[in-house]
This record gives C-alpha cells, structure tokens and sequence, in this order.
DNA sequence: AGCTAAAGAGTGCATATACACGTTATGACC
DNA sequence: GGTCATAACGTGTATATGCACTCTTTAGCT
C-alpha cells in the first residue's frame, strides 16, 4: 500500500509546462510548416490540401455542414475557402433554401488535388516513417478522442 | 507465415482523411477554443498565457532565443508580444549587443499570469480528467516526439 | 581601417482563426 | 397572413502564423 491508484492527476500535469493547448499548438506549427514546404509545388497549403480532401470525400455541403466536420469555425471557413475560390477550385453554389451555401470542389479543384496528393503523400509517409506505424496511429487515435472529449461534452 | 511484420505503411495511412497535420490542427483548434473560453475573465488568449509562462520559467530572453523555445517563427513571436507590450505585460529591453532584444515578463505580467493561472488549472484539469491521465500523458510524449521528429532532422 | 559574411530583427503580404454583431430567409404558431 | 424564434450566412475586428525581403549590427579576416 505504498503510492497507487492517483486520485489525483499525475505530477506536473497542472503546471503551465505541460499545457495541453500550448504542446498541440507547437506540434500544429512544426508540422504544418514540413507540409506546406512539401505541398509549396502544387500551391496548395496544408489547411487548404485538407480542405479540398473533404470535399472530394465528402461531395457539395452546406457550407455550416462542412465547417462542423472539419471542426472548424463557421466564419473560418467562409475566409479560408475565399483564396479557393479565387484560384477557381471551389465553387459556391446556391440552394433551395436562399440561406444555404453549398460548397463544391470544381473541375479544376479536383485536378489540384491530384496533382498536390503525391507530395502530400511524401509528406505523410516520412512523418509515418519517422514516428512509427504504432505510435503514429495512436497519436492520430489520441487525437480523435480528444476532439471529441472537448466536444462531445 | 500469414500476415505479419509490415514493411509498408499501414491501411489507410496514406488517404487524405489521415492526414496528420490535418488531425494535429483540428485538435489544437478544438482545444484552443476550451482554454480560450476559460481564460476570458483574464484577458489572455491561451497562447499569449503560455508565452508568458515560458518567459517565468525560463526568464528574461533575446527574442530568437524565446522563438526556438516555443517552435514558433521569429517574426511570428514578433506579431504576438505586440498586444502584450501594449498592455504592459512584457517588455522589451537592449542588450549589449545592439541586435538583440531582451524580452521579459513585467511585474504587471507576473500578476496577470498568476490571475490566469487557477482559470488555465480548471480547463487543464478538466481536459487531463476527461482524457484519463494515461492517455493525455502518452498525447503529451507524443506530441514532443512528433516535433522532435520534424525538426531533429 | 576596411571588407564581408553572418546574426538579429522588423515589415509587407497572405492565410488561418474565431468572437460579436448584423442581415436575410425559413418555419412554426396563432 | 402576420409575428417571431431560429437557422444560415457575411463582416468588422483582433490575434496567430510564416515566408520573402530588407535593414542594422557584429565578428572575422586581411
């Protein structure tokens, strides 16, 4: 019956060092910047391949719609997806309900991803090498859940 | 000699819905809202709390000293203790050398942080709860060994 | 001293992010 | 059929982020 079972949190956990916010925050920044170097060919940015990603999986939406999967903002989408539209990859689309936006990847759009997705697979598969399979597929389980622990209430 | 020892990368790793860096912001969106909202009554964004955390900790700091502290651009560092000079949280002060500049935490950003300090505790303490301390500690290493994957060469 | 490479830093530009607020269109209810 | 809550959206403002470029200062070399 010496130390076990912690009611409560583990040591450190509550001094600002390991801030949870601020150590996602920093891993956002360092990876971002190898995918946007590995995607800079193809003239896409990270956020924006991921974008068009979503769409192409998940076909025209509601611009509301897409912005809740992509966890997002509502008003951050609107502004990121002007750039998009400007380069004539995404298109916005009215609906039957004169409130709707409905946004869709074009013709164009999709070429430009096909055309980004070898360099983001590059990007990808080095970052997968260097983590290891296992390690990485728990980060990205890790993830997962934690979006959902701060959003499913 | 069925299935076994994966020279490949696994399933689905290399699907844009997968994408790493995509997870990694998402996340760290998602989060930063949480601690954002339970910072407000202190008047600090969750990011401008850590940076003057890191300054407490680490004390006074020429500016590109503080940058790779933070994984953060130099110029980026720059933009961000803008608000906090403005409100007298940190200042800016010469060195020896007339290049660099010596950024530290104000008496008045020492009280500002302490404020904020049992706000970013409640939000902290919640989220480590709702993850299980297990789990948000293997996040934590994760996340530290993603940057160092990145940026170690 | 003078030249030069390199270090430290700021600015212009573009994108990313979200809150507060206002606008328009729907749908429900009486 | 008018009233009103709500849903969907855009804009103003502020911060966050980083690349390209420029400027100043320092250190090193001759």
């Amino acid at each position: 019956m010496t130390k076990k079972a912690p009611l409560t949190i583990e040591r450190g956990a509550l001094e600002p060092a390991a801030c949870t916010c601020a150590s996602l925050r920093r891993a956002a920044r360092a990876v971002t910047q190898v995918y946007d170097e590995a995607l800079r060919p193809s003239g896409l940015k990270a956020t924006q391949f991921s974008l068009l990603a979503t769409l192409a999986r998940r076909g025209d939406q509601p611009l509301t719609r897409l912005a809740e999967a992509l966890v997002m903002d509502r008003t951050t989408l609107t502004r990121n997806l002007k750039p998009l539209v400007g380069k004539g990859w995404v298109g916005v689309a009215q609906d039957g309900d004169q409130r709707v936006r409905r946004i869709a990847l074009t013709h164009a759009g999709q070429e430009a991803l096909e055309r980004a997705l070898p360099l983001w697979r590059d990007a990808q598969s080095r970052l997968v090498g260097r983590l290891g399979a296992k390690r990485w597929s728990g980060l990205l389980d890790d993830l997962k859940i934690t979006v959902d622990a701060v959003r499913g209430g």
